[in-house]
DNA sequence: AGCCTTCCTGACCATTCGGTCAAGAATTTT
DNA sequence: AAAATTCTTGACCGAATGGTCAGGAAGGCT
C-alpha cells in the first residue's frame, strides 16, 4: 500500500545528503582554505560520518570543485541585470547591486572563489578560460556601445569590470576586517544600504553616468 | 690572518638565512595558504633542509606570523603619500598609486594578507583592532576635512578606503584571473600604466576632485 | 691551541589526513 | 517474500606532516 510516495524518496535522500554536505564543505573552505579543510570536519559540520561523505564524494577535490563550480553559477547569473538594461545608468547600477547583494548572502562562496583564483586555479582554470573570457569580452562590448552612444565617459571597460567586481567582493571576502573596522560588530541593513549606495555614487559618477 | 671581516658574519649569516626563509615562506604561503603549505616545501625553495628552517623559526605559526607582519608593515608604509598631501587629488591619487606598485612588487605579500583576513585573521586579529583601526581613522579625519574644506564630494570615507583598497589590491590578489582575462600573459608596463589611470580617473572624477 | 657558542642536518617520531573496505541496515524492485 | 540495489558506518591503512634530537661542523674568543 502507498507505493506512490516511495520512488522518489531515494532521489530525495541522495538530493539531500548531497546539498548538507555541499553547504558544509562551502562553509568549512571558505573558512579554512582547500589545504586547511579536513575531510572529518565536513563531515562533523554536516553531521554525517566521514565515510558517508566520501560514499556522495569519493575525492576531497571533487567535492571541492562541485562547490566552485556552484559558486560560479551564482555568480554568472548575476549578469543579467546587464543585459535587460538600456543603458549604463541602469544596467551598472543594477550589477553592482546584485553584485552587493551576492555578497551579502554569500559570502563563504565568495571566498572560496576568491582564494581558487589566488591560489592560481588549479582546480577551474578551464572555467576562467572558457565562460569567464567570454562573459567579460560580452560585457566589455555592451559597455563599448555605451561609450560610442555617448551615454558615459570613455573609460577601459576592462579596468572599469575589475573595479566592480573588486568593490562588490571586498565586503564579502575582506568581511571580518570590514566588521573588525566597523566596530567589531556586523553590519547593520543601514550599514549594507550604505555601503551599496556609495559604491553606486562613486562608480556611476567616475564613469561620467548621469544618475 | 684577515680575522677583520669575521666578526660580522655571524649576524650577517642569521639575517641571511632568516631573510631567505621569509622570502621563500612568502611564496609558499601565497601560493598554497596556510594549511597548504608546508614546511618541506618552504624549506626547498629557500634551499636549506627542513631542521635548518625549524632552526630559525621554531614553528611553522612562527614563521607565518613574520611573514605577516612584514607585509602589514609595507602595507602601512603608503600611508606616507597620504598624509604629506595638500588635497585630494594629490594625497588620493598618490595613495593609489601607490598601493597600485605594492600589488605589483608584492603579489605574494598581498595574498597572504588577503587570506590571513579571508580566514578570520586568527593570527593578526591584534594589529587589525589596534594599528588598522588607528590608521583607519586617522585617514577618514582627513578625507573628511577635505570635504568640509568643499575639495570633494561629500561621499562616505569609510566607504572611498574601502574601494580604493579592494581596486587596488584586487591586481594582486586576483593577478591569475587577471592574466587569464589578458589573453594569458603578464600584464605589461602598458598594462600596469592603462590600469593604474583608469582606477585613478575613476575614483577621482566619482569623489568630485578636479584633475 | 683549546674552549665555547652558534649553526647545520640526517634520521626519527607521534599525529593527522585522505581514502578504503567489508559488513550490515534500509529501501526498492520483482 | 526474497532478491537486488542503495545507503550507512566503524575500523583500518599508507602517506605525509610538523616537529624533535643528537651529534657534528664552523667560526669566534681567550
Amino acid at each position: 500500500m502507498n507505493s506512490n510516495v516511495t520512488p522518489i524518496r531515494k532521489q530525495n535522500k541522495r538530493r539531500e545528503n548531497e546539498l548538507v554536505i555541499l553547504q558544509a564543505a562551502e562553509k568549512v573552505f571558505a573558512e579554512a582554505g582547500f589545504g586547511g579543510a579536513t575531510m572529518q570536519l565536513i563531515a562533523d559540520v554536516a553531521g554525517l560520518p566521514k565515510a558517508n561523505v566520501h560514499y556522495y564524494f569519493s575525492t576531497k577535490e571533487e567535492l571541492y570543485r562541485q562547490v566552485v563550480s556552484n559558486i560560479f553559477e551564482v555568480w554568472l547569473e548575476a549578469a543579467g541585470t546587464f543585459e535587460a538594461a538600456s543603458g549604463p545608468a541602469e544596467g551598472i547600477g543594477a550589477y553592482i547591486d546584485a553584485k552587493m547583494e551576492i555578497s551579502r548572502t554569500h559570502p563563504a562562496g565568495s571566498k572560496v572563489w576568491a582564494s581558487e583564483v589566488m591560489h592560481g586555479a588549479p582546480i577551474i582554470q578551464d572555467y576562467l578560460e572558457t565562460k569567464l573570457v567570454a562573459w567579460t569580452n560580452g560585457r566589455i562590448d555592451v559597455i563599448n556601445t555605451w561609450i560610442a552612444a555617448g551615454l558615459m565617459d570613455p573609460v577601459s571597460p576592462r579596468h572599469l569590470l575589475y573595479l566592480i567586481w573588486s568593490s562588490t567582493q571586498h565586503y564579502a571576502d575582506f568581511g571580518h576586517q570590514i566588521q573588525t573596522l566597523n566596530t567589531g560588530a556586523p553590519l547593520t541593513d543601514d550599514d549594507w544600504q550604505a555601503a551599496k549606495t556609495a559604491v553606486k555614487q562613486i562608480i556611476l559618477k567616475g564613469i561620467g553616468v548621469k544618475t
